[in-house]
RNA sequence: GGCCCUAUCGUCUAGUGGUUAGGACAGCAGGUUUUCAUCCUGUAAACAGGGGUUCGAUUCCCCUUAGGGCUACCA
């Protein structure tokens, strides 16, 4: 690898669904390693499987990407600022809205077909791929045979062996369907080094002669994926191991071509708890459902980072932002085993997020999803004479509470729904008020003393440090015995935050009738 | 079946030809605290097995075992 060429690397997907966690990782090493060098980050779309497209997933892919904080420097974008004229932007013939940017385009592979059609026919000419009029049917039965006599099912040449150039011309002239296939050379042993793996060497003996060009007429992965990458002036292929076998092939086809193969690396595979590559039975695997489900972005790439790849060296940091991690990561750190993705540690990471965050932050991250929760709408229209403001203000109170305790956006409120009823509502038995030993006299004692405590603190002074002060000097040493039936009386709940906690939020008119209120218990 | 890849605590991992094999999450036990959570402290927990090479291997080599991937007109 020449060291002045400046480094492009690309993140392919296929538009088959959602972002999976496993090919965020691939685009997250690839921009890292492309930031890293101050190289170029490039998308671009293999869709050349028609049978497995969905609808949609292309925008979504890019939308999963932009949520991420992933910048493209050149490929496939939703919208785009052109920093100059010299900049080539066109719209998408196949996806409305979606834009192409850069001088290597289409970088959608559904977009440069006849581009596949005229490289392949080289290939046919020079003798070193072959048309192929073989049905399924004939495939089928023949690797039924093979495997039946428990040989390795490959394509047996028929095509290749017994069609004479006549034949040929005359199947092709009737437009009779057909592949076209790499003839892969016999007896070669095929090496390449791995910037994960090291050397890799493979017989290719056990390489079967591959389809480039389908009946549809659309190219598989392999022929595309050549020629994109060698057009698109790619230097480092970094992907899943899942490719690793296939590489030979690639690298085959580099050479029918004549042109050099870049570097590659293949990543670890993203295993789940059972060791298998993570795939849809296990929960959720489309970082969408992540979104969704309350984690933050910097937790996710912190996380994901951290599967397959550590900056080593006695590194204990464990929370790295994006920048940090373009500064630290280098692609031969990576590891060669794959990684299980246990949930544990993200929820961890995640927390550790929710509580660097400013009040504001959180409130804006959190009130979406406090949105969708049936208590909350209750709430928001029981107290719709409430105005905007004055809903923030309590909402915030709340959300500062509930910062450090808090693991997920979406467990936003669920754990305090008694900031969210009105006192009436609750209901709590004097057995769940009692502390330790005391008797329900007692109870009613504390509650009194508590509500005059409280009765004391004027509206201007109703603040966290005064609530907790004079209630503090109130209980003396005894503090259970006030705060206990305290917290309990203002919640109705077994486990809460604590009971100056939820006094002030409530705010002392909501306060002092939830004692009221509690008081008519015993 | 064939080919390829992989192997340090339960999980993510650091690390070395000689270390008390380190950290983090989870677990457990304490502490702070009015409950819960947070926070703090402590604790248990690993070099898959067998051969070599070597004065010495967790580390280098080989084999075994285990796991995974690929084996499509899917990517």
């Amino acid at each position: 690898m020449n060291t002045d060429t400046k480094i492009r690397v690309r993140f392919a997907p296929s538009p088959t669904g959602y972002l999976h966690v496993g090919s965020l990782r691939s685009a997250l090493y690839n921009y890292l390693f492309a930031r890293k060098n101050k190289g170029v980050f490039i998308l671009k779309i293999e869709d050349t499987d028609r049978k497995r497209f969905v609808e949609g997933a292309v925008e979504s892919l890019i939308g999963s990407l932009d949520w991420m904080g992933l910048k493209r420097d050149e490929g496939v974008f939703q919208s785009v600022e052109v920093k100059d004229d010299s900049e080539i932007v066109i719209s998408s013939e196949n996806y409305p809205g979606v834009l192409e940017v850069g001088k290597f385009g289409p970088y959608i592979q559904s977009e440069k077909l006849e581009i596949y059609k005229k490289y392949v026919e080289q290939l046919v000419e020079k003798g070193l791929a072959y048309y192929c009029f073989c049905g399924s049917e004939r495939l089928e039965k023949m690797r039924e045979e093979q495997i039946s006599q428990k040989k390795p099912p490959m394509y047996d040449r028929h095509c290749l062996n017994k069609l004479s150039d006549k034949e040929i011309m005359e199947k092709l002239k009737n437009n009779e369907p057909y592949v076209i296939r790499l003839k892969v050379p016999k007896d070669r042993l095929i090496e390449f080094s791995d910037i994960v793996r090291g050397k890799i060497s493979i017989n290719t003996n056990t390489i079967d002669d591959q389809v480039l060009m389908k009946s549809d007429g659309f190219p598989t992965y392999h022929l595309a994926n050549i020629i994109d990458d060698h057009e698109m002036q790619i230097t480092h292929v970094i992907r899943g191991e899942e490719w690793l076998p296939s590489t030979p092939k690639h690298i085959l086809l580099y050479e029918a071509f004549g042109w050099t193969a870049p570097e590659f690396a293949h990543l670890p595979l993203l295993l789940s708890t059972d060791k298998k590559k993570l795939s849809k039975r296990m929960g959720d695997v489309a970082v969408e459902d992540y979104i969704k489900n309350g984690y933050l972005k910097e937790a996710i790439i912190n996380f994901v980072a951290l599967l397959g790849w550590n900056p080593g060296e006695g590194e204990t940091q464990e929370i790295f932002s994006l920048e940090e991690l373009v500064d630290k990561f280098e692609i031969n750190k990576v590891h060669k085993a794959g990684a299980v993705f246990d949930l544990k540690k993200l929820d961890w990471l995640n927390a550790q997020y929710i509580k660097k965050l400013s009040l504001d932050e959180l409130f804006a991250k959190a009130l979406p999803f406090l949105e969708r929760k049936d208590f909350y709408k209750d709430w928001d229209i029981k107290n719709k004479d409430w105005n905007n403001i004055e809903k923030e203000e309590y909402l915030k109170k709340i959300l500062a509470v509930e910062q450090e305790r808090l693991v997920k956006l979406s467990d936003v409120g669920e754990e305090n729904k008694f900031f969210f009823v009105e006192g009436k509502d609750i209901s709590i038995s004097p057995d769940e008020m009692r502390w330790k030993e005391n008797s329900n006299q007692d109870t009613a004692n504390n509650l009194n003393k508590a509500k005059e405590v409280l009765e004391s603190i004027s509206e201007e002074n109703w603040n966290l440090q005064n609530i907790e002060k004079l209630l503090l000097e109130s209980a003396g040493d005894k503090r259970g015995d006030l705060l206990f039936p305290l917290r309990a009386a203002l919640t109705g709940e077994k486990r809460s935050p604590s009971p100056f906690q939820v006094a002030w939020v409530l705010g002392k008119q909501e306060a002092i009738k939830r004692i009221g209120k509690a008081l008519e218990q015993l």
